[in-house]
DNA sequence: ATTTTTATTGCAAGCGCTATCAGTATGATT
DNA sequence: AATCATACTGATAGCGCTTGCAATAAAAAT
């Protein structure tokens, strides 16, 4: 391995003035630096940024924590597509990232935290985790670098986030339905660990209320944001009350099961149930019928948490609260009653 | 920050002493080593990884190299679903990840290789590489650290690698075309500078040679594997041979375009066209029609190859040629001729 | 000619850790 | 009593890098 103190006996000069000209000091003459910088080039020398970060006390690299990157999350790529933002923006501003997450199987020996600290990452971007999680906890308080939570509103010394307005999107969901004459609208909902799934349901309140119809805490239902848990919560829907026209439901993903349900008792969407999910993700777009739905900028998420935390990184004075807007995507599955 | 030094001042013992209390070393006396864990647990302290490895020469770490993460590649996924795979296995086995990839956009300043050589990543997992991209052969020649290419068949002194069976693969498509009756059919490849592909032509070709249907070069198309490549690609089939009763796309996401295709020509699948797709992403079941396809187990692709790393990495004797069958999916794009 | 400034370079300390080697005390062996 | 093994602990030297400070020489100011 190449080192600074080779370059430096290559060249005649101390590590000092390597040093120095290699990190575009202007205490540097010019022809030494040339002289330096077709050493290294020659040499093909590389700084080590382990040795580097050791006394600078940075490490250009901030650390991501998705909790459950797993094959569960492959269909709708939330956390890809948060990822590939963040890797995109940093990229961009030269740092890099290091991935932790962690199968929710087996607990993890070190927390998040410990991890960043180990590895003395300079700030982290986090998702998916709940409201109740212990490490949030610790993260808002203990936490002595900047934490972005995305989709968890909570601001502290060292943190900040980045969310989407679940409430506005929820009432442009409701909203939609309610134009298109439904009156009797179920939810689904994730669960309430997730303060998207509050938010939503919020939203989901306020729109009704809005439209003068009373709030029923007996047509909203827990499908556990997945596919499955949407499945069921369709069945119970269908049976216990048949005269809900249109549902709302906080996840894609749990469209997908509820259309199933529907397919199972042979109910068509959008002729006997309007249905509109959140999220938008890619089969959204293919599957049959093609979903009304809310679409929220993940990608930008990911973008906009980069930014932040590196803005916090670099002690730049900026809003730690970014909101973004939600769109309604109108596709198939959702129809005028008759 | 606590250091080793400060728990030595603690303890009123040398710093040599806690670091080999807390790193296992069996010369050390229990009561010692109880005491200086009690002092780590209290002050909190967390060994810094950069001191570590720039001492140790191993930082625990292997760099995951995607090119080309970005929003193209949300609806197939296949990255995310690599990634996946790679995190749960070197999780487990207590590595930690380090994530490098470029916008093929901007062009990069340092080479992958620098890049993991700067950070001293123990070991590099790639994937997305053309065949004749630059840092291959970089990659082969110069690394002097374990790689392991996915889906790109070289082997070298620092390299090794995880596919499919893509040939295999390929013939599994088109014989279950044959079997259904089909004679004339035609190929979707991706671009000649995917290994892939050229494996999934030859598998192809093979199929059709077995069966005694000369190979016509006119029947393939290259999509270069994007959807608006299959759409275009479907067009030109349609077109140009109108008697062609069945398509092997080498990807799914380009079978999604030659749908679309089909679709503006009121042309039905699987009435009038079969077709079978590869990679069975997650759209793959649930678009209309349903996706028959080749079934590519990619988490476990990135879960293997995440082991074979880590074996090169600490010098276990293993096959450094990984190669996973694949399988086919029957679902509703393809039916026996009439 | 002398002092002051400016430009350029090197010495040396130290970031937090591991590892080599030596030292001390204790008990076992001759 | 002298020797040796055993169990534990510490002093010290780096790993590759940055940086405060000192040193030198040349240029500018007095």
């Amino acid at each position: 391995m190449i080192t600074i103190k080779d370059l430096a006996k290559a060249t005649g000069l101390s590590v000092t003035t390597v040093s120095r000209a290699l990190n575009g000091y202007s205490d540097v003459n010019e022809d030494t630096r040339k002289k330096i910088k077709k050493a290294a080039e020659e040499l093909n020398y590389r700084p080590s940024a382990a040795a580097r970060s050791l006394v600078m006390k940075k490490s250009r690299t901030i650390g991501v924590i998705i909790s459950d990157i797993n094959r569960e999350g492959i269909k709708d790529a939330l956390a890809y597509e948060i990822l590939c933002g963040i890797n995109d923006r940093s990229t961009m501003l030269d740092y890099d990232i290091l991935l932790f997450s962690t199968s929710s199987k087996k607990q993890q020996k070190k927390s998040y935290s410990d991890l960043c600290k180990e590895r003395g990452v300079d700030g982290a971007v986090i998702f998916g985790l709940r409201v109740n999680d212990p490490y949030l906890e610790e993260i808002i308080c203990k936490a002595d670098f900047p934490c972005v939570l995305i989709d968890i509103p909570v601001e502290s010394k060292n943190a900040g986030h980045v969310t989407t307005d679940n409430v506005y999107g929820a009432m442009l969901a409701v909203n939609h339905l309610l134009k298109l004459g439904h009156r009797k609208i179920a939810m689904i909902n994730g669960h309430n660990e997730a303060a998207v799934s509050i938010k939503r349901l919020e939203g989901y309140k306020q729109a009704l209320e809005q439209a003068g119809i009373p709030f029923d805490t007996d047509l909203v239902f827990d499908g556990g944001f997945s596919e499955e848990g949407g499945c069921e919560a369709m069945y119970r829907i269908l049976l216990n009350h048949p005269d809900v026209t249109a549902v709302f439901s906080a996840s894609d993903l749990m469209v997908l099961g509820a259309l199933r349900a529907m397919e199972k008792l042979n109910r068509r969407v959008p002729q006997t149930l309007s249905i509109v999910g959140y999220d938008d993700i890619p089969v959204a777009a293919y599957c049959s019928p093609k979903l009304t739905t809310v679409r929220q900028d993940k990608y930008e998420m990911g973008y906009r948490s980069a930014q932040l935390v590196i803005d916090m990184i670099e002690n730049r004075q900026v809003d730690r609260r970014i909101i973004l807007q939600n769109e309604l995507i109108i596709r198939e599955s959702t129809k005028a009653i008759p």
